[in-house]
This record gives C-alpha cells, structure tokens and sequence, in this order.
DNA sequence: TGACGGCCATCGCTTTGCGAGGCACATTGG
DNA sequence: CCAATGTGCCTCGCAAAGCGATGGCCGTCA
C-alpha cells in the first residue's frame, strides 16, 4: 500500500475504530492487520503520535488499565468533540472519493 | 478539502486526465476546478512538481507548442509506461478505498 | 498605459508516515 | 535458569508531497 495515500486518513481510521469501543494501541495495530487481512499493518511511528494529536486536541481521550498481571494498558476513547469531527471527516472522505472516482472512472 | 487526503493521489489523477488526450498545466488546473464544481483547486505548487516528476519517470512526455498569438504552452501527454503504472495505480487505489470504506462504514 | 489574465515555474514551510531505535516486563521453552 | 519471544509504550530523524507566496513573461483590452 502506497504510504502516500494513507496521509490524513489515519485521524479517520482511529475515530472509527473507537466508535467501537476504547482501546490501547497495540490492539489497534493488531485489529487494523487481522481485519485487513495482513494488507495494512498501521506503524508505531505512525500511530502514536496521531493518537496524541487527537487527544490534545480533545477529540478522544487516555486512561491507564491494569491487567491481571500487573501490567498496565493505556486505552484511547472517543469524545463528543471527537465524533462530531468524526462525522465531518466522513463527509469529506466521501466527497473526496467521488470527486477522484469521477476522474478515474468508476470501479472499473 | 483537507489537504492531507490529497497526497499521493495526484498521480493519479494526472495520469487518468491525460488518458483523455495531451493537456497544458493551466488547462489541467481549469478543467479539475470546473469539474469538481470549485470544489477542489488543484495548485500550481503541486500540479508542476508532480509533472516533471512524472516526466522524470517517462511516463509522460511533453513538447512546447505556439499558440496562434506566438505565446507558448507546454503540453502533457501521456506515455506507454504510464498507462501501465496508472493501471497498477487504479488497482491500489480500489484496494485503498476498500480498506478504509471496512473502518468508516459504506457511504452511510 | 496600466490592469488583468494566461501560463510557466520555484522556494520554504508544514504535515505525516516510516524505519529504526529504545525501554520495560511477562511468558515460555530448551 | 536463562534466552528468546511477545506485549506494550514511546521518540527521533528522514523523506515525500501539498501549500502559499512569489516571481517572471507576455498578450489583450479598456
């Protein structure tokens, strides 16, 4: 997968994902892999700092979990500021597919 | 549109214009402007780079013609090679809208 | 003659993903 | 018992690409 591409859709992949659920970053990078069949394996160095953007940002927000085995988890959920980002970033990631699909041509 | 979404698509979106017959720059940037209704205004500091690149790369060739009034204007078209990686191009394009349509949820 | 528009292009800035590296601790198997 | 692997967090320097600004050239038209 082109790296190019997947600029300014990472904010669009993790709200999603949260809308979900909360969840810590590993799991994140685990679930988007399985779910993608292996195709995408969203980075570390890409990840955590866009989760960090969206949290100071307001757009979601951390707490650390301990595990049972004393372990601890930092999980990520969403806000309220972040799903109306959320539901605005869907428009324009639709607009955005139509207007390249009217130049491509449809699926083909 | 945000500007990051943008990235890495421009390729193919040149590529897929020149498919319809040898454009000039200012042609390209018009034609994308009017299309898209205003909505995306594709700039000059992204549309030149990204033609001598893909010039750079052969897969588009260009030549100077004179206008009737004497001016110049450069024209773009596309190359053998370039149909070839604007087909790969489609293909991981599909796959890349695919991926995020799974997260975000179909048009909704 | 001066403003506007067509037409080319470059430069520095910012953003973002990536690869690599680093740290800490639990589990498991030889 | 110790090494390897896996879980889990993070940061840093680099490269790529779009953007805004800027600049230059030359027709046309009021």
């Amino acid at each position: 997968m082109d790296r190019e591409l997947l600029k300014g859709s990472t904010p669009l992949l993790l709200l999603s994902l949260l809308c979900e659920g909360p969840m810590y970053g590993y799991q994140i990078i685990e679930t988007v892999r399985h779910r993608t069949g292996g195709t995408y394996t969203l980075k570390e160095g890409a990840l955590y700092p866009a989760l960090h953007k969206l949290e100071a940002t307001e757009f979601i927000s951390s707490y650390w979990e301990t595990q049972d085995n004393g372990r601890e988890r930092r999980y990520y959920a969403i806000q309220p500021a972040g799903l109306a980002f959320l539901s605005a970033k869907k428009k324009e990631w639709n607009q955005f597919v139509d207007m390249v699909q009217a130049f491509v041509g449809p699926k083909a």
